[in-house]
DNA sequence: GTTCGAAATGTGAACGTGCACATCGACGAT
DNA sequence: ATCGTCGATGTGCACGTTCACATTTCGAAC
């Protein structure tokens, strides 16, 4: 009413002269304390709506020495797909649990970069971390900055420096390889992802398990950069060589440049040489053909990551967390082999 | 050194009595006063150093009321390309000018769910907004809410609640329509955005206004929801049609499942219908064909949105905020048509 | 040596909230 | 009637920083 004064916010103090109470009895409205008369209680709820009260986070942060913020740390590479849906999921079940979350993606993949985007969300003095830009040397560099709030790794094996959380990489890449070799196909080849990516570590390893279990032996994988690109150049070389009946990609997207490749030199798809992609992206389902691949849920991912974090926060650390199974969506770039040998 | 108490950040007072100076001092050099004697200046840094001091942001929040922090409301759609790649950029952009970000996607697209978004950004106290989420109802949404923090929004066409920042739609779509009118093509579908996105009104408004003015008749444009899964469908529902020679899909997903659809159908593209998309993902190059579209360049367009929401928070609001203009890439999905007519 | 102004530094209060503790009143048991 | 107990509320301070203003220091000019 008497707000002659320039414009400020209205604070507790302020509610409370109008309600005609303490500053205290506000505040313990606003963290609604167990004794306290209902009354008072909606009279004081009364005044703020009147004077369209909020409180003030800085000052309630200073006092409480809590931020109710969690940091998401992602490499660029969140255009692809996945970490998208992952973050997306993160933010949803963050604000649903009261907290705010503050992102940065790091420019560039060097030491000098990772730390600078580490210590710009540590600077907001977050109470939480989800990691995802799960290479080695962001390990290394979380390590040297000894970070000491709870940490969440997304899609990485588990790595001593933090609790991680992943979609099973592993057994996906059996069930891909599993599924050509049941098929028929005795020469596979793998176009795996970059070699500090722990996902793509993964992937390569269950790929290496399933053919050795199988007692086939091994074409030397090919090591790409996760990119349509890539896969494209990746194709066109393996098409001069033409000693494998299958392809296990260690994505989606390169396994499109694979396909687009293959087309170009006449290569069909399944009939030739199948083809395996992983992560089941949206597009997975239309490329030319249908990509047989391995779904993942990001989503879960994401949601699982900040249950993880704020069971950490409360202290009770032994939350589940097993990794998430993946599942494989057959379609149609995958077949028997030609000469069918097994 | 006789840091006997319990884990206590140190503050700046703690730093001054060890430094042997006032704390106002310390708080100088943190804000590098003009009027300091290098030698203290550097006195305190060390010991800064030694302490390891890290400034606390709520308190200087508190005290300044500012919360150096800027929001960005995204629909979930982020999980598309064009979206996640401005949020990066913003994200970088934002850093170097010593601002956080705060994220918040929208999990529905009802007004509920949009406004408890913006709420929940609103009560960060945030001193700058970039909406990417260019529908009609979050702009109702934000007037609703009467935000009054500097405002930017992506994508959209200029919508008065706020400054808006685009690459030029219309000039996008006119430039892929005047391509497959050039190539002789004079029966051209348009496969749309869904009605509401701003985005998708400026796509289908460029394509009318090429269409009326090379006077062509019009076939009804469809109306879809972004998704390669509606592409297919609509795709299918095409194939049966067969009164057009080109299609104009608003975005590469789209097209993707269009293109899908006419493998299946047994329609050669390009040579019996073209096909031309938006966006330049990076997967439309490898497409099958590659794809003909409009690339936008969605980094620049964040790191500009940061620009503007900088300037308008110093004062200074005039700065460029003209359209980014959009560019025609043209690959394998279009040719002449068969009859060639024109 | 005195004076003066500018440079360098110090002092105290404020920002808005939560915590620890104090106070007040009512009610039941003795 | 007295005391203790418990529910409901109030009081004062602390959090770590910046701001407005006061004070000291220093060098140069007389």
């Amino acid at each position: 009413m008497d707000a002659e004064k320039v414009r400020r916010a209205p604070s507790i103090r302020d509610v409370a002269k109008l309600a005609g109470v303490s500053h205290q009895t506000v505040s313990r409205v606003l963290n609604d304390s167990p004794s306290i008369k209902p009354a008072t209680k909606q009279r004081v709820l009364d005044v703020m709506n009147e004077v369209g009260y909020r409180p003030n986070r800085a000052a309630r942060a200073l006092v409480t020495s809590r931020s109710n913020t969690i940091g998401i740390l992602t490499a660029q590479t969140t255009a692809h797909y996945g970490p998208t849906t992952s973050v997306n999921a993160i933010q949803v079940a963050a604000r649903e649990a009261g907290y705010m979350v503050s992102t940065t993606s790091i420019s560039s993949l060097s030491p000098e970069g990772i730390i600078e985007g580490l210590e710009h969300l540590v600077e907001q003095s977050i109470e939480g971390l989800v990691v995802i830009a799960p290479q080695e040397r962001v390990f290394d560099a979380i390590r040297s900055l000894s970070i000491r709030v709870p940490l969440v790794t997304l899609d990485a094996l588990g790595t001593d420096a933090a609790r991680s959380l992943s979609v099973d990489q592993i057994a996906g890449a059996r069930m891909a390889t599993r599924h050509l070799i049941e098929l028929g196909h005795r020469d596979i080849v793998h176009v795996a992802g970059p070699r500090d990516w722990t996902e793509a570590e993964g992937r390569m390893r269950g790929f290496l398990d399933e053919m050795r279990s199988a007692d086939l032996s091994l074409i030397p994988p090919v090591l790409g950069d996760w990119t349509a690109q890539f896969g494209y150049h990746a194709g066109k070389e393996l098409a001069g060589f033409r000693d494998f009946t299958a392809v296990f990609a260690a994505n989606d997207q390169m396994a499109l440049g694979i396909l687009h490749a293959f087309a170009e030199a006449g290569i069909r798809v399944p009939e030739e040489v199948s083809v395996v992609g992983f992560d089941d992206i949206p597009e997975a389902a239309h490329f030319w053909p249908p990509l047989t691949t391995v779904r993942q849920d990001f989503a879960e991912l994401g949601r699982r990551a900040v249950a993880l974090l704020l069971s950490e926060l409360a202290g009770e650390s032994d939350l589940d967390h097993a990794a998430v199974r993946p599942e494989l969506i057959v379609r149609r770039s995958t077949a028997p082999p030609r000469g069918g040998r097994s």
